[in-house]
Parts: structure tokens; C-alpha cells; sequence
RNA sequence: GGCGCGGUGGCGGAAUGGCUACGCAGCGGAUUGCAAAUCCGUCUAUACCGGUUCGAUUCCGGUCCGCGCCUCCA
């Protein structure tokens, strides 16, 4: 069975099939990086990381890039709030980025190609778009002229009327039409520009996953993804661009879009105070990127999916189960069984991948083979990768539910009771892998005495800590997280 | 106002014109110093109203509910 992906463009599934089949190329929009990213951030970026698996599983060769944007108005207030030159933000939380999603076992693309190290190229395609005739110069902004073209709104099936009719925004003076959008803008001394034949200015946001695409690529790629929230305007305007630019080539044959996230049930936002960054959660749950992982894929990807404390939870005891049954065991040079890869070519279809590990789990008990296919499978899921789950090294942190929720929706006996605030929980996670051998040793010694009593005080004792330990008919008790 | 998505068991989450995956949780039993794991057995669902059909959860129409986007946003 070959890949088949469902396209943004058409509204369809189509079977799969790149410009050259010896190398496939990938483009997923990135962070802007001056922030902590958030789980909802780090979705696109697990639900690309296992296509890029796939991929890499089926073609030759792949090429996978993701960009960061490190020039935006954001970055720019961020640096003014905080004093902090921009070069060191972007520097900081790309790092942070990178870090964060790679605990999430989301190992970085080939190309991370930065917007910053692309201006030359901005100011060439503007500039051509202007010769062309699709961008004017407009009180020292280029814009796109959105009227030059037709089917502007393909990706979105939206019609310009619609949206001019319900446009939330005033149109800025410097529009012809209102669904113009910049390409360059000025900048103030105080803020960073370049030179460029409009002045000194910056690029626009739309602009630089055009250029980078062009730069990297040629003038179409194979698959382009992102966020569902992408799709307009950003997505759209990408396409107008390039197709201007490359006299009517496509920018990407597939478009991917993976759906939202919500926290706890709730639209993630600063207000309701849901936001929760992988960082923090990182914090909350130490080495638990995989559960997180899982979580994220538990869904599929063009589905909503709810992050919760107990999705963690439940993350966590599957991946244990599957850990205990594949601890020890070798899975080198072994063939990922075709079912489980099959449900992946399906436009990704993670719930019945999962379900085929569970099948070999179920298997795994009694047949050595499944285990090894077991643990094969599961780790290009992108699972189990973790050396020795069993010695995780706990660190001593102290951290902050962060998930609490302004309002709480709390059923108690079938009455819906809102609570305006729930306190934040603060525990102490106070044991690492050496004292939990300490422990263990000493529950050894007493069980050898028949000191029960000691011998399930020290259980209990770890449980509170989320440390459970299990023993073995020979004697040896392994230990997991909770 | 425009465009779009979704409502499946206690929870997560699939699939299908006829017997409704998979996981977690529950219950009964075997096993166990305790606990877990494992094994055997077992309970629970397709929002509502019509239509098409021998038969719909699946197709069609409507209702209700929830959600997203409409130039900040994964």
C-alpha cells in the first residue's frame, strides 16, 4: 500500500505521489520564536515528525524543513518589554524550542532555515512581484495586490466578498483593496530593518516561507504543512505569492493542516490561564515527553484533541505496559509489520496504529517476535525510545500545576458547579534513581527478615512520589513512574 | 453575516448499509507475603426527529448542542 494524504487543496484524499520519487521534499511552518512554545505548538510538530518517518521509511531520500521566524512585531515587543536584545530572545527560545521538542522525540529537520538569514531574497521576489504588476509601493509598504490575481482563496474556499463582509479589522490606509497584505513594511530607528529599494524596513510574515521554499526547494514542493489556523491567510497568501513569483507553479502539491488543540476541554488562551507550554509540562511530568507524544497522537491529525492531566495519565500506563513487555528485548533489524505502516499511509491514521500495537502487545505476552515487532513499531511511533525506562533519572523540581483553570467545571452528584478558581498545587518530586535503589535494596533485606510491615512502608512510601515498584518471580523488583 | 468541523460506552478513540475496533477504567475468578503483571470470564454507546431501505450508527433532510476560522495565532 502507498501513502495516501489528505489535501487541503482538494478536500480529498489522494494517493501520493512527489515531484521525484528519489527525494520528497517537506515544508512545515515553525515557531516565531519569542515565547516558550506551547502543546498546542508542539502538535504539528509530533504529527509532522512521524510523516517524516513514514517518509523517510518509503522514499530514497527526504528533506524535511521547518522554519524560524526570529523578525516579527511580536519579537520586537518582547525585546522592548523585557530590555533584551532580539538576537538573544531568538536565540534563547529557538534553542528552548529545539530542546523542548526533542524531548518529545521530534528530532530537528534537515533545514531550519531562519528569516532573517533570507532578507536578500524577500527584497528580490518583492520587487519582482511589483514589476509584475501584483505589488505596489504604498506610503513606504509593499503590498500584495490580492485584486491582480484570480482564484485568490483556493486553499480556503473563501470569496473575497465574504470576508470583506465580515472583516473584524479596520483596513489600513495604505490598502487598495482590503485583502491586500504587506510584503514590506517600514521600520522605525528604533526598530530592526534592512535597506531596501522602499527604505529601511522588514519583511513582512507571509514572505519568508516563500522565499525559503524557493531558495531551498525550487519553485514546488512536494508537501507543505502546518496548523489548521495557517490556512488563512497565511497558507493563502504563500500561494499567491509564489505562484506570482513562479509564473503560476505551484507552491505545494499537498497541503497538510492538523487540527487544535484544547487543554482540559478548553480553548487554550492566556485568559482563561489554560496556556501550558511544553516547557512547564516538561517540569510537571520529567521525562515524560513520549506520554506527551502519545498523547498528541492518540487523536488523529486532522481531528481536535484534548490535552489532559488524565490523557498523561493514561499515556503513561500504556507506554509502562508496553515497556515491561519489551524490556530487554532487541529489535534491531527487525521488520515493522506492514499493517502497522499500512495504518500510517492512511493519511496517518494514529488510532489505528495504535490499535495494531495493541495487537502485538496482546501477542507479545506469549511470542518473542511480537515483542520484538512490538517494540520495532512502537519506536518508530516514535515510543519506547527512552534508554531504560525503568532507571529514569528523577530530578528533584518543584513544580506548579499550571493547567489550573480560571473556571472549573466540576460535576457533583449531576449538577454542573462552576468554580471561578481552582489553587494551584504545588508538590516536590524528591527522589532520585540512587535513593529508589537505596530503598529498594532495603526492602530487599527486609522481606529476606519477613519484615513485611517495613517492606510495604517503603512501597507506599515511593507511591506517593509516583514510583511504583514491581516484582519479579526471581526475586529482582524493577521500579516505573506513575 | 459568511465559511467549516464535530456530537459513538464511565473516559480516550475507531469503523461500518446487516454481526460496533483498540486502549484505560469497572466487575467475577485464577495467581499473589502485599502490590503489580498475566490468564479466563463479564457489563456499558452510536444527540434528537423524520425519510430512503428487507435492514442505518453508517445515506438524505431537518432540529438541538458544542467548536473553529473570517487578515495575531500550531
Amino acid at each position: 500500500m502507498s501513502l495516501r494524504i489528505y489535501n487541503t487543496l482538494t478536500k480529498g484524499k489522494e494517493d501520493f505521489q512527489p515531484i521525484n520519487p528519489d527525494h520528497v521534499t517537506i515544508y512545515v511552518c515553525g515557531p516565531t520564536v519569542y515565547n516558550y512554545a506551547h502543546v498546542g505548538n508542539a502538535r504539528p510538530v509530533v504529527v509532522f515528525d512521524l510523516l517524516v518517518r513514514l517518509l523517510r521509511h518509503d522514499y530514497k531520500k527526504v528533506t524535511y524543513a521547518r522554519n524560524i521566524t526570529d523578525i516579527d512585531d511580536k519579537i520586537i515587543e518582547a525585546a522592548q518589554d523585557s530590555g533584551e536584545a532580539i538576537s538573544n530572545i531568538t536565540r534563547k527560545y529557538a534553542d528552548i524550542y529545539s530542546a523542548d521538542m526533542a524531548a518529545l522525540n521530534a528530532g530537528p529537520p534537515d533545514l531550519t532555515p531562519k528569516a532573517t538569514d533570507y532578507i536578500d531574497q524577500m527584497i528580490t521576489m518583492t520587487a519582482a512581484l511589483i514589476e509584475k504588476g501584483h505589488a505596489y509601493e504604498q506610503d513606504g509598504h509593499v503590498l500584495f495586490s490580492v485584486p491582480s490575481i484570480e482564484n485568490y482563496g483556493e486553499l480556503s474556499g473563501r470569496k473575497q466578498e465574504d470576508m470583506i463582509a465580515g472583516a473584524r479589522v479596520d483596513v489600513a490606509s495604505y490598502k487598495k483593496d482590503a485583502a491586500d497584505f504587506i510584503l514590506w513594511k517600514p521600520s522605525t530607528n528604533d526598530q530592526p530593518g534592512w535597506d531596501s529599494p522602499w527604505g529601511r524596513g522588514r519583511p513582512g510574515w507571509h514572505l519568508e516561507c516563500s522565499c525559503m521554499i524557493e531558495d531551498n526547494f525550487g519553485k514546488t514542493i512536494d508537501i507543505h504543512g502546518g496548523g489548521l489556523d495557517l490556512i488563512f491567510p497565511h497558507h493563502e497568501n504563500e500561494i499567491a505569492q509564489s505562484r506570482c513569483a513562479h509564473e503560476g507553479a505551484p507552491l505545494a502539491n499537498y497541503w497538510m493542516h492538523n487540527g487544535y488543540l484544547t487543554v482540559e476541554g478548553e480553548k487554550m488562551s492566556k485568559s482563561l490561564g489554560n496556556f501550558v507550554t511544553v516547557h512547564d509540562l516538561l517540569e510537571e511530568f520529567p521525562g515524560k515527553g513520549e506520554d506527551i507524544r502519545l498523547c498528541l497522537l492518540t487523536a488523529h491529525y486532522r481531528q481536535p484533541v484534548d490535552f489532559s492531566r488524565d490523557g498523561i495519565h493514561q499515556a503513561t500506563k500504556q507506554l509502562n505496559h508496553w515497556y515491561r513487555l519489551t524490556d530487554g528485548v532487541d529489535s534491531e533489524g527487525v521488520e515493522i509489520p506492514e499493517s502497522f505502516l499500512n495504518a500510517l499511509r492512511n493519511d496517518l491514521d494514529t488510532p489505528k496504529a495504535l490499535s495494531v500495537l495493541n495487537v502485538l502487545a496482546k501477542k507479545a505476552e506469549k511470542d518473542n517476535t511480537a515483542k520484538r515487532q512490538l517494540k520495532a513499531a512502537a519506536n518508530f511511533f516514535g515510543v519506547l525510545e527512552q534508554r531504560g525506562r525503568f532507571d529514569l533519572n528523577i530530578k528533584t523540581t518543584t513544580a506548579r500545576l499550571k493547567l489550573k483553570a480560571h473556571k472549573a467545571r466540576v460535576t457533583t452528584l449531576g449538577t454542573v458547579v462552576e468554580k471561578d478558581s481552582v489553587n494551584p498545587i504545588s508538590y516536590t518530586k524528591s527522589y532520585d534513581s540512587e535513593s529508589v535503589e537505596k530503598l529498594i535494596e532495603e526492602r530487599a533485606e527486609a522481606k529476606k527478615n519477613k519484615d513485611f510491615k517495613r517492606a510495604d512502608e517503603i512501597r507506599s512510601q515511593l507511591l506517593e512520589n509516583d514510583i511504583f515498584l514491581l516484582d519479579g518471580a526471581d526475586g529482582t523488583t524493577k521500579w516505573e513512574q506513575r
